[in-house]
DNA sequence: CTTCTTGCAAAGGTTTTGCAACAGT
DNA sequence: ACTGTTGCAAAACCTTTGCAAGAAG
């Protein structure tokens, strides 16, 4: 982890930005927590933590920095917050979201699979593709078998 | 059209509401505008001009209402609003959305490539598929040897 | 000294809610 | 009368911004 905030810390000040103690708080708090999905609010929660003292709009103002130097990702899952993720190292596309209706709980899938559909969309729509977001909605394999809140599933929280 | 608002009228009734003036006034706008993604503000504004007394609580609540009859779909495109469009007749899953990073056009895929996708989900994640949304991000043919501003290409529409 | 960064509070924008008035049956 | 619906205003949210104070070179 130490090796990934180094690298953070250098891709920061190649574009003359610092890291703070409070980013490097935010920085440590997504690397810790990189396989939930949170919210500026849960990440301000978790920084107050290590940092009482940092503000929430820091911690706004951290997360977009990232955003855009493209370290993290925002995501949006229709729930009416932004939430984040690192994006992987490296990779040109990232994963896919599998959300449940039943129990909100997001999966990821870390394959691609949209390579072919990729290239006949560029072909056939002239449409040159930079990124893209493919999430699914369902109900995971943890609640298949339960009872299931037919309200969830009338799809207010597809968006 | 009078066809739809009246198939809208029985869906409504299906589930004991009626289809007040407002309502009808909303639906007939929606109707209208089907090719383009209108927020609230956008519902509200052009009913207004056909019924100046509706009030924007109205509309948010008859969006939430079709939405959760699912006569309409919630759309999420990371730009701090939720948009609506008309749910396909009969169709299972809708079509896709190809979003230009320069000029912020939504053009659509009528067609939807997902179904091998989804089948392999289904089988390696046991995960039942209820809906999904899948979009692109890019450069529309209609920019493309246009300049492009490389701060939008950041990411931060992205979400 | 100069520039970037922070914390706080205020403002901004979107969406929801409380409530009294209203409409239809 | 009873129930669902509306309009208005207020509230609730999430996020951004202005600004003076602070940190770093």
């Amino acid at each position: 982890m130490e090796k990934r905030v180094n690298q953070i810390k250098q891709q920061l000040s190649a574009h003359s930005y610092k890291l703070t103690p409070q980013r490097e708080a935010t920085v440590r708090v997504l690397l810790e927590n990189a396989d939930d999905h949170l919210s500026a609010e849960d990440v301000y929660l978790l920084v107050k933590e290590k940092a009482p003292e940092i503000g929430l709009a820091t911690v706004y103002r951290t997360l977009e920095l990232l955003s855009d130097l493209q370290i993290i990702h925002k995501l949006n899952f229709g729930d009416g917050v932004t939430r984040y993720e690192f994006r992987a190292e490296g990779a040109e596309h990232h994963h896919h979201h599998l959300i449940c209706l039943n129990c909100g709980t997001v999966d990821e899938i870390t394959e691609d699979w949209l390579g072919p559909i990729e290239r006949r969309i560029e072909k056939e729509y002239e449409f040159q593709i930079v990124d893209h977001r493919l999430t699914f909605y369902g109900i995971c394999q943890r609640c298949k078998g339960q009872d299931v809140d037919p309200k969830k599933l009338a799809g207010s929280k597809v968006t």
